[in-house]
DNA sequence: GTTGAAACCTATCGCCGATAGGCTAAACCT
DNA sequence: AGGTTTAGCCTATCGGCGATAGGTTTCAAC
């Protein structure tokens, strides 16, 4: 895991990947920067030169991953047109995109929000936004011309994919429904209008 | 806040008081034995008299969220026949439960599960399915009696109120539909049949 | 009055995130 | 070539964290 050569110009591009798969193989808000460090291969004093603390780096992991949602969810409706497959589309890809990169979900969506500047706050919406508009304008064109409508039944569809995964990925021990029945239900339940 | 009367006798009452308060107001996570300990005008290390460590305090805290949910949802169903209604009154007290008793919401189904001794798990696991158990019998009349269906059907409408009532914790500053306009069109979207 | 337990204390351990201050070596400039 | 800058790294240290060790006070029961 450790790395003698210097890796000059990528050491942040490796920290972000070594944390993202601390992030995911252990208990979120329990990896530490010694881990990453150690992980990585320097002192954990040395991240400081990378980013200004680990509040930059879930920061930067949060942003990817809203932006590897969007990416997702846009590939996935690109070419239809009804909605109720737009919607089977983008929550299928959703709930798939949340249990496969479990790290990358819990850090957008489910992690304590870290003390942030506004500057990546700022950030944080502007990806987040990208990633919801998918689903926005999908409910856009079900939902008439009315806008509190729209987002109204866009939050409500997207609180229900959500809720599904952030159980699923919380609880792991509750006696779940075999799995692929529980997400077929859930997604033929929640994507009629 | 602190408390100079020893209290002898219920001071394992006020530790759960505080700490439920603390959880409340902060950034759960984030709350430590010493705040708490300080809350209550006790050393930290004192704390530990009462109990075994943090994991039974949020033990406990915990088994007691989910036997408010479960006395609030099954009074709220009480009498009630008709599916459409059962559910409709389990889903809005859900939702306010979790709005109203945030600490104790974020405790029971958001919160990164503590280490725990077999015991502890156990009791939390028996709480919760009390608390479940209200949703069940109420999908088990609309389902049917296919046992699988039963409880896919349930886990699908928790997990889409969980999710509503999660990301509106989680996620204050997401730029939310007018509160009562999304939680209306959240519930009679998923509580139908 | 003595005993024993409940409740509390200080001191300390090994973690944590973060900062201060110094070293090395590549890169850049005249 | 010689000098300067700068990226990248280090050790040492700070205050706060959960938890443990070991001693002291208080008080009811006998």
């Amino acid at each position: 895991m450790t790395n003698g050569t210097p890796r000059r110009g990528n050491r942040r591009e490796q920290i972000l990947e070594v944390a993202m798969e601390l992030f995911g193989n252990h208990e979120i808000e329990r990896v530490s920067t010694r881990q990453i460090a150690t992980a990585v291969g320097i002192s954990q004093p040395s991240l400081y030169a990378h980013f200004s603390g680990l509040d930059e780096i879930t920061t930067e992991l949060c942003c990817r991953a809203f932006d590897l949602l969007h990416g997702r969810t846009s590939t996935a409706t690109h070419g239809l047109t009804d909605h109720q497959a737009r919607f089977r589309a983008i929550g299928r890809e959703y709930v798939r995109f949340g249990l496969e990169q479990s790290a990358a979900y819990r850090v957008a969506f489910m992690m304590e929000p870290m003390p942030r500047t506004d500057e990546q706050k700022a950030r944080v919406m502007a990806a987040g936004h990208r990633a919801f508009s998918v689903l926005l304008d999908a409910c856009r064109d079900a939902a008439g011309n009315d806008d509190d409508a729209t987002h109204a039944l866009a939050q409500s569809m997207w609180a229900s994919v959500h809720g599904l995964v952030a159980l699923l990925l919380a609880r792991e021990d509750f006696p779940w429904a075999e799995r692929d029945l529980l997400i077929e239900t859930h997604l033929a339940r929640i994507c009629r209008i």
